[in-house]
DNA sequence: GTTAAAGTTGACCGTTCGGTCAATTCAGGT
DNA sequence: ACCTGAATTGACCGAACGGTCAACTTTAAC
């Protein structure tokens, strides 16, 4: 009869089963799964329509809503594999050595995430717009916590003169509004600048220089022990 | 039988006419338009209901149509009503006179426009996150000029060693992210931070800070003819 | 008081969309 | 060749929505 619907986390289905096969459903599955995040992080969850999802992905609306039981749960679990991605980007922001450095790379992260997955970056952003009312939780938890434990190094840093005296949680609060704007804005960014080739101009060219902006704006200074020292 | 569906911008309709009134209409019509603000603002244009807005704004939803000949329609003047806000909250960015002061000046009154107005903010992002099919002429065209006719008082200040060597618009998409944050992604903010009353304590209490750390990390500087210097 | 336009309302219509389903095809095991 | 369950598909259904309409009420000019 069937089996889909499984047990909402997917994620890689490599099961080797009875022959070789399974992995068929399994990419059909992703296939939908990348269209739903795709249509999902221009219009969000209404203004999505399922037969758009099926269109992209290149099969008849009935595929879809046979692979996930409702447009709904679909939804959830696109919505739960972006957060699951942002949170993975957070990753750790390296708390020994030097804390310029270690912002620097952290921004860096984020900043690629953007570039690589905008519509991720877009469909968070609808849904903390709409007041999360999925991951709310999410971020009320993990998140908050994973803030707290951050902001203890940077409180540290404060103290030791290497960061500027700013609220950790804000100091996040900035990075990731300076870091997404790139992708969330685009449409913004492209009509100001004008800019024919967005991946290069924006990415490559000008974002160097504002991660140097956001850096200097921590006040993040390196850590004497250290013996690196640029140009 | 009928007048309303008036040329679009109506903006305050003060008219007088043959006795008194006529005001009341008017009334009704912007009554309509603040509640489908807040609508449009929180679900989109498509996951906003008609029926919700009519009945943010206490009347039948025949009544809203009465007054206003779409839903589109609607969402065309709202949405142009935030636009102009916005671009008026750009107003001048002292050219003359010390750019630190400016700068600070501008970035308070583009947080002002975030605390005062979260609902437009949120809409404004909305419609560029989808890609800005309605005012995507407006930011290649007005915005942009803006942008680069302040973008050459940077420039200017750069070259005098006043304000770091960042490229000028890239300047205004982290402050823009930075000040649009705290109203877009209030319900991650308020996660995070469990902030008891979100105007208080990040407007107010935290704000300062990050305005500082903007003022940093775009490396401005007192102008030397200026007598200021803060204790 | 009469008249006419402006405003108000709930009932109604056509369309669109999410979701179901029965019919059919496909793939693998024996 | 045959069987069985997975996969595919288009037709279809009911609900919800945007929009219309005709009946009704209010307002104000004379």
């Amino acid at each position: 009869m069937e089996v889909p619907h499984a047990n909402e986390f997917s994620r890689l289905g490599r099961i080797g089963a009875t022959t070789s096969n399974q992995g068929v459903g399994e990419r059909k599955r992703e296939k939908i799964l990348r269209a739903a995040t795709v249509v999902f992080s221009r219009k969000g969850y209404d203004g999505a329509r399922v037969e758009a999802i099926a269109q992209k992905a290149g099969i008849p609306k009935g595929n879809v809503l046979y692979y996930f039981k409702s447009k709904k749960a679909l939804y959830r679990i696109v919505i739960k594999q972006v957060l699951s991605l942002w949170l993975e980007a957070l990753g750790n922001v390296a708390e020994e050595g030097n804390p310029e450095e270690a912002i620097r790379q952290y921004v860096n992260r984020k900043l690629a995430l953007s570039r690589n997955h905008p519509e991720a970056s877009r469909l968070f952003a609808i849904e903390v717009i709409s007041g999360a009312p999925i991951i709310g939780d999410h971020l009320s938890g993990e998140l908050r916590r994973w803030v707290e434990e951050k902001g203890r190094a940077f409180r540290k840093w404060q103290e030791d003169g290497l960061m500027a005296k700013i609220d950790p949680a804000h100091a996040f609060f900035m990075i990731w509004a300076v870091t997404q704007t790139y992708a969330d804005f685009e449409a913004q960014i492209q009509a100001v600048t004008g800019a024919k080739d967005y991946d290069q101009e924006i990415y490559s060219d000008a974002a160097g220089e504002v991660v140097d902006a956001l850096v200097r704006g921590l006040g993040l200074k390196r850590d004497q022990g250290c013996s690196l020292q640029s140009a």
